[in-house]
RNA sequence: GGGCGAGUGGCGGAAUGGUAUACGCGGUAGUCUCAAAAACUACUAGUCGCAAGGCUGUGUGGGUUCGACUCCCUCCUCGCCCACCA
């Protein structure tokens, strides 16, 4: 009797087979079929993976393991994603060093991953948080900047005083879904919102710092029209549809009644050096357009300009203070300060009541020349569009409250379906999506849609305003106060900087990057700006992170490396003055957007990643490549060798064929790892611009009917269920729980039957083995006579044939939990066969099993192999180890290279092809329906199928059938061949 | 408030215009056993009926169709994402 702890044995015994065949790790430089599989990489936190990691990584291994069966050279390799805040946190709470931490985790993550049988190739792995891989994400930065992507600007960004960094509007979420119970602190019914740290789940602040940012918004245009040609799950190309946010609207100019503000540059830079100037989105459109004469407004809805009753600012608006009346300056002031001064919490006590003060100051509205209040509030947000609205509260709801409260003027221009063209007097009545319009002058009748048009035409036209783009995405706030990440190679020179230099002004493009002159970008656009930045030498990379002891976040708005005198004190690259280093580190998000480049390269520290770029360099670094690669490469291939440079063969692999992962990162990683692919393709790194071909989006698991997590507690361990069933259960269990796309909930009942299940199928190889075994001869003589065994064998080739086309249809399209039922009906038909399975059915089945039970069905593999009734079938007995597809010493002939035997791993067995006219019926049951209600079935001999008239007649001789037809007269008879024929009576 | 998705037996789920509930879990009965476990066999949507057989049934109400879980409209519930976005 086998007992249950056979699987770790089993597991054990063949992990160390796998490792040393080699068996899944395609030649990268000269595989025929190259197919890149991707599962998103995992921070190595210290509790390791959980079921869900298990869940989703099954997922992406069954379609490796059935790609690489396809016939593919699948490339499936993993990582950690180990730099970065969650990290670092955790090493706080506990009192660690984060090196340390990662370095336990890493190796318990590995562990684990090996022991649910992932096929992952572990000769090309990363790390991010290791300097020969943050080398080139310094690298990544250092091109960026050079391109004129990277510029260091003052601005106002989401503040943590937890993490005490920055974050990127990215890492800003509802506080509604963040279950952090020691933050209970701010207590809040369902419906409130705070804006919390996506780590830590503490409402974040607004700061004005000083930070690096990447011009992601450059790319807001491409990056949509990129998702129209990547098969993606679609929610996820909708999420990041939605977070680019384009919007077509109108900027319009409203002239400011009066003369008494003209222009005092000295007051307004006064207050503008305190608030937000630099927008990123904005390109200082406003500032350079907003006078005191002028106020611009961007909206959607030109239209309803008729309308417009009020303007409001943003209390950050550079105006805001400007216009304000001598008699109302205080009161302005004042309400200015409190807003700034505002903390999340009190602006979620004080609600969506709107707040605001007048400030004295009017507009004039140029279509209907009607005076218009200005109103600073701060409903308005300073983050969108110019930071001033102009207010129709007939048809805006925020508009219509701020108006209610302060008894502003309502003016209906638009009816709706219910044709009410009262006076509005409640919000229900505030129409914003559809009708007429009235009251509008020229507008009056047109639909909406078309008014808007007409109305942009005619803003353009008189010249009040012009067409124009928002974008809800802002620029990639790259910098992060912390120990824990890439330092940001950069290095200011404060004597450079007072005579205005800059790596912009100093280099010739030649000497520093060969391939400058591809640039998409004007260089100059950043040259200004950037006076006193350096970028440190390529070749002087690696700025490793020192060990600093004490690497908590100071939270004065100073990374911790600023304490490392030694660290930040250099020279200046270009007059070799005294300079120092930028103390900032780089957002973890950067390290992740490139590492699946980086996998294919890891052999290397010559180069990041594989691309013709690289190849036709120098020959400085191809004769430092021949060294380091001459161990493995042939010494007699130089010209495939010194083409190998930039490993460009390689290329091949790229972009990435299937990338699995959580949807959770719509608007993080895949946003910003399609932009960084982007920036490579312009700068000619790569030569596609999109990295992930196919997206797939896992569901997620739930347990007791909720999400699993920390702060609910019922987290589940995978290694107590591979201590109880092994790695295969636990493997088929996850994938049969539910569609692969949606999750599932977990149950240890459900484990139970799979257990069984498996059992079953050791249970139906091994009977028929021995039986074989036992009496091969006898078996033989007796199958060629009964003519009853015949027919079972029969049956049996079309289950299996069947199956082969319904299972691998299936995981084609991840559709793992019907693709194990049809598993499933196949064991169940083998097992109603009374006949002995031929051998070759046997291997099928097992090969059918194999993505998804990798351990046992290799298993049963060798003993079909090894067996005596099996090696009357198979040319050659060897065992796996002396035919696995590495030999280790003799190097296989390319020709040979793909050559699959029987002999060698399951795992590497083509996957089978079906006989398509095995899988045609001899007969089929056509259900019989008088209208359209199911009265009886017939078995029709598949020849007569097609027959209608012969079909019909059957059906109405039916017994069952003719008692519901008699005394009626058939009007119409509906067939579909071999399915259902339909009498409409 | 906006967007997206989902609602099917006691449970997880199958079926995307053609015989609803595949596959599995759970349950009931039986075989084996001194007994239990395991394994195996049969049944298992509800309802009326001894049975044959009938009727009802995929969140709600309507529609299209010979025929609807599937397509269209109304409403309800749940989940996820986004949100004072002008």
């Amino acid at each position: 009797m086998k007992n249950k702890y056979d699987y770790l044995e089993l597991q054990k015994k063949w992990e160390k087979k796998w490792k040393n065949a080699k068996i899944y790790q395609p030649d990268l430089d000269s595989a025929k079929k190259p197919y890149y599989v991707l599962y998103m990489f995992p921070y190595p936190s210290a509790e390791g993976l959980h079921v869900g990691h298990a869940f989703s990584g099954t997922g992406a291994d069954v379609y490796a393991r059935f790609m690489r069966m396809k016939g593919y050279d699948v490339f499936h390799p993993m990582g950690f994603d180990a730099f970065g805040i969650h990290s670092e946190n955790y090493a706080l709470k506990i009192n660690d060093h984060p090196k340390n931490l990662i370095d336990r985790a890493t190796k318990h993550f590995r562990q684990q991953f090996d022991s649910l049988g992932f096929s992952y190739d572990w000769s090309h792995t990363v790390n991010t948080s290791s300097p020969d891989y943050y080398k080139w994400t310094q690298w990544l930065f250092i091109q960026l900047f050079k391109a004129g992507l990277a510029e260091k600007k003052k601005a106002l960004v989401n503040w943590c005083p937890s993490c005490k960094t920055v974050l990127a509007d990215e890492q800003v979420v509802s506080g509604k879904n963040v279950g952090m119970t020691h933050h209970s602190v701010y207590a809040r019914d369902e419906d409130e919102r705070l804006r919390v740290c996506e780590r830590c789940g503490t409402a974040v602040e607004y700061r004005e710092l000083e930070q690096w940012f990447f011009k992601i918004t450059k790319y807001a245009d491409r990056l949509l029209e990129g998702l129209d040609r990547i098969d993606w799950t679609e929610k996820v190309k909708l999420a990041q549809r939605n977070w680019i946010g384009r919007k077509e609207g109108s900027l319009i100019r409203f002239s400011v009644l009066g003369s008494q503000f003209s222009a005092n540059s000295q007051s307004a830079s006064l207050l503008t050096g305190q608030l937000k100037t630099d927008q990123p989105n904005s390109d200082n459109r406003q500032q350079k357009t907003d006078t005191p004469e002028f106020i611009e407004v961007f909206t959607t809805r030109p239209d309803t300009n008729f309308g417009a009753t009020f303007i409001a600012l943003a209390p950050e608006h550079r105006l805001a203070l400007k216009l304000t009346t001598p008699q109302n300056k205080d009161k302005v002031s004042k309400y200015i300060e409190r807003s700034k001064k505002k903390t999340e919490q009190e602006r979620m006590e004080e609600g969506r009541e709107k707040t605001g003060i007048f400030s004295g100051s009017y507009a004039i509205n140029d279509l209907t020349g009607e005076k218009m209040p200005i109103w600073i509030s701060d409903f308005v947000l300073m983050e969108f569009g110019t930071g001033a609205v102009v207010g129709v509260p007939g048809h805006d709801k925020r508009d219509f409250q701020f108006a209610q409260k302060f008894g502003l003027p309502i003016k209906r221009v638009v009816v709706g379906k219910d044709g009410d063209t009262s006076p509005i007097a409640s919000i229900e009545q505030v129409q914003e999506e559809e009708g007429k319009m009235i009251n509008s002058g020229f507008l009056n009748g047109l639909d909406i849609k078309d008014a808007i048009k007409a109305m942009m035409d005619h803003l353009e036209a008189k010249g009040f305003g012009k067409r124009e783009v928002t974008y809800h995405l802002r620029d990639w706030l790259i910098s992060r106060q912390r120990y824990w990440g890439a330092p940001i190679p950069m290095v200011y020179c404060s004597n450079c900087a007072n005579r205005g230099d800059s790596w912009f002004t100093t280099s010739k493009p030649k000497s520093h990057h060969r391939e400058i002159s591809n640039f998409k970008f004007q260089i100059s656009n950043s040259a200004h700006k950037m006076r006193g930045w350096f970028p440190v030498p390529e070749e002087d990379l690696p700025v490793v992170l020192p060990y600093i002891e004490n690497f908590k976040p100071l939270g004065t708005g100073v990374a911790p490396l600023a304490q490392d005198k030694k660290f930040v004190n250099t020279k200046c690259p270009v007059c070799h003055g005294p300079a120092k280093r930028e103390t900032d580190v780089c957002d973890t998000f950067l390290d992740s957007a490139w590492y699946f480049l980086r996998y294919l390269a890891t052999e290397s520290d010559k180069i990041p990643f594989p691309s013709k770029a690289f190849a036709s360099e120098n020959s400085e670094n191809s004769d430092i490549q021949r060294q380091s690669d001459s161990q493995t490469i042939r010494q007699s291939d130089s010209t495939e060798f010194s083409e190998s440079s930039g490993m460009v063969k390689r290329t091949r692999f790229l972009p990435i064929n299937m990338y699995i992962g959580g949807a959770e990162h719509s608007v993080l990683h895949l946003l910003y790892s399609r932009f960084v692919t982007k920036v490579l393709f312009d700068l000619k790194f790569l030569d596609f611009d999109e990295p992930f071909t196919k997206f797939r989006a896992h569901g997620l698991l739930i347990k007791d009917g909720a999400k699993m997590s920390k702060s609910r507690g019922n987290v589940v361990n995978p290694d107590n269920y591979i201590q109880r069933f092994g790695s295969d259960t636990l493997r088929c269990y996850l994938m049969f729980i539910g569609p692969f796309s949606q999750g599932g909930d977990f149950r240890d009942s459900g484990m139970e039957g799979m257990e069984r299940f498996l059992k079953r199928v050791r249970k139906l190889i091994e009977s028929n083995l021995a039986s074989a075994i036992g009496q091969p001869q006898a078996k033989k003589n007796q199958s060629d006579k009964s003519s009853a065994k015949f027919s079972a064998n029969s049956k049996i080739e079309k289950s299996i044939n069947r199956a082969i086309k319904r299972v691998g249809e299936d995981v084609e399209n991840l559709r793992y939990n019907t693709a194990l039922a049809k598993i499933m009906e196949l064991v169940n038909d083998l097992n109603e066969s009374k006949a002995n399975i031929a051998p070759k059915h046997l291997k099928t089945f097992v090969i059918l099993l194999a993505p998804f039970a990798p351990y046992l069905s290799e298993e049963l593999w060798e003993k079909l192999q090894s067996s005596v009734f099996s090696s009357q079938f198979s040319e050659s007995g060897k065992s796996f180890d002396q035919l696995t597809g590495k030999q280790k010493t003799v190097k296989p002939k390319s020709d040979n290279r793909q050559q699959r035997t029987d002999n060698r791993s399951v795992h590497l067995q083509p996957w089978p092809s079906f006989d398509e006219s095995s899988l045609s019926e001899e007969e089929a049951t056509v259900a019989v329906q008088v209208n359209g209600r199911l009265r009886s079935q017939l078995t029709i001999d598949s020849s007569q199928l097609t027959n209608k008239e012969l079909v019909k007649q059957k059906a109405r001789n039916d017994q069952k059938v003719s008692k519901y037809l008699k005394g009626q007269q058939v009007r119409k008879v509906i067939y579909v061949p071999g399915k259902i024929i339909n009498f409409v009576v």
